[in-house]
DNA sequence: GCACAAAAGCAAATAATTTGCGTTAGTGAA
DNA sequence: TTCACTAACGCAAATTATTTGCTTTTGTGC
């Protein structure tokens, strides 16, 4: 007997999945993150705390689960301009997302978990908004970095100064991106 | 009564917290990290677990406190020649650490505390490394980049790839340190 | 050596986690 | 529609972890 990776929808199980999660976003708007507890959580989402122990494993993976599903983007990067504006645009709001309160908290529930599942959900999320960059500019024939450039230089940066350090300034993004972009010939 | 920030050492404190940290360090390397638990902590180190729970408020933060003194560089980096192969070698050692499977976890633990001094800790200790490199190449009058440059598109990067991706390999490195070397003028 | 305080020990109380077993609710075939 | 099947849930008892009040130990400065 084991469980399902992906409840069929409308399932009774996806209404648990449903209800577990959004209890946990209410609680972690509502509370402190420290004493959020499986039975509380349990209690709000009218569910046995062993339903969520057997589903998820624990309160560290719960939370990454839930980390992740908040973590993916929403829509299509904005249209702004030109293919560079695009991104600058994108990137200084993916900067300003993960650096703040919740989203920094989102990245460590994410890479807490024993699991490294949802930290690589993320890293796909985050390719997937890029390639969509990509493909602009490649459609409209103005140079553009690779997504691993960007990925090197752009969104780890970022990440590392969250996670580590000071959150970086929308001004540093733009540096960041200025340093990459391909039209320009940089002396170092 | 509160606790001492640092301990004096020779006292009781400090053979405590010597004690506990040796034996995490000891059930790291002989168990599964998800059967580790304070009270077996606590018994290979004799003492009590509420002594453990006191100080270090819980298994989170005992683990990131030791996650952080593992990190902690033992040594300047070797002299291997010009200041870039110094950096090469130095950043090629840090990779495969941190790539490792316990560089990994001690990064997942330094991060998945609630209170962010590890991470920082880790990240100063990173910095203070790069200074010694830094401070070398001019002294030798050699190009070098600045600390700024070398945390945000070579350590980063590293680091992101780790936690989010997959680990980066010695060629990948090198290619991220060429990019930064200002003597190169690079056509990206 | 003595008084003080920080930190440890002990043990009882509380809270979280695990587990065995019975029940429920979707699913697919007849 | 009904019926058999099974994944997933609920319940409750057993276990294990955490918290807490109080006592005792041990280093420190006088």
């Amino acid at each position: 007997m084991g469980y399902r990776e992906n409840p069929r929808p409308g399932g009774r199980s996806a209404r648990v999945q449903v209800a577990v999660h959004q209890s946990v976003r209410d609680m972690l708007a509502a509370m402190d993150r420290a004493d959020i507890t499986i039975p509380l959580i349990a209690q709000r989402a009218k569910v046995t705390p062993s339903t969520i122990y057997r589903r998820w494993g624990g309160l560290q993976e719960l939370l990454a689960d839930v980390a992740a599903s908040r973590l993916q983007p929403e829509g299509e990067p904005a249209r702004i301009g030109s293919a560079r504006e695009d991104l600058e645009a994108w990137a200084e709001q993916y900067a300003d997302e993960m650096a703040s309160g919740v989203g920094r908290q989102l990245l460590r529930d994410v890479l807490s978990a024993a699991d490294c599942t949802n930290a690589e959900k993320c890293c796909t999320y985050t390719r997937t908004q890029l390639a969509v960059l990509i493909a602009r500019a490649e459609k409209r024939g103005e140079p553009f970095p690779t997504e691993e450039e960007l990925m090197d230089h752009v969104i780890s940066p970022i990440i590392y100064r969250i996670l580590f350090d000071r959150a970086p300034g929308p001004d540093h993004v733009r540096k960041l991106i200025a340093k990459v972009m391909p039209e320009s010939v940089v002396k170092t």
